[in-house]
DNA sequence: CTCCTGACTCAGC
DNA sequence: GGCTGAGCCAGGA
């Protein structure tokens, strides 16, 4: 899918003269997370050049359910592999079961092999896709 | 328009 | 080494 290029402007997000949505760049990040791998809230913030905004990564997903098509928000986690949004899901077992069926441990709310599974976008994205 | 909150993260105590 | 506070930006009341 080298079809959409993620319209991301790493110049100056923060600039009140925003040109694109800072939620669909996150969506569009997130559906490009391959299957069985997971990255942070961080590394997404940081590939959409606000990693101190890590937080509106996250609101970003608040909204992710309302999009289309979904967006893989269980395969997001902090930084510390932890599954922090799984209280936002339908019920918080279906993230674990999502990630599960993705053959990703998950162990008290934690990822195993966080960094293992870890994707990043910037580096990811990055290469020649 | 102003105030508050939020699925994060880092720095300091 | 765990808890607290501050910073970040966007959206909702």
């Amino acid at each position: 899918m080298q079809k959409k290029r993620i319209a991301v402007r790493e110049g100056k997000p923060r600039s009140t003269n925003r040109d694109y949505s800072f939620f669909d760049n996150v969506y569009e990040v997130v559906r490009q997370i391959p299957k069985g791998r997971i990255t942070s809230f961080g590394a997404i913030a940081n590939y959409l050049g606000t990693k101190l905004s890590a937080r509106m990564v996250g609101w970003a997903m608040n909204g992710a359910h309302s999009v289309s098509p979904k967006v893989p928000a269980h395969r997001v986690v902090n930084r510390n592999g932890m599954l922090t949004g799984k209280a936002h899901f339908a019920t918080p077992d279906k993230m674990e079961e999502l990630l599960a069926k993705e053959k990703i441990k998950v162990e008290k709310d934690t990822v195993v092999e966080f960094e293992k599974l870890f994707w990043d976008p910037a580096k990811e994205l990055s290469l020649d896709r």
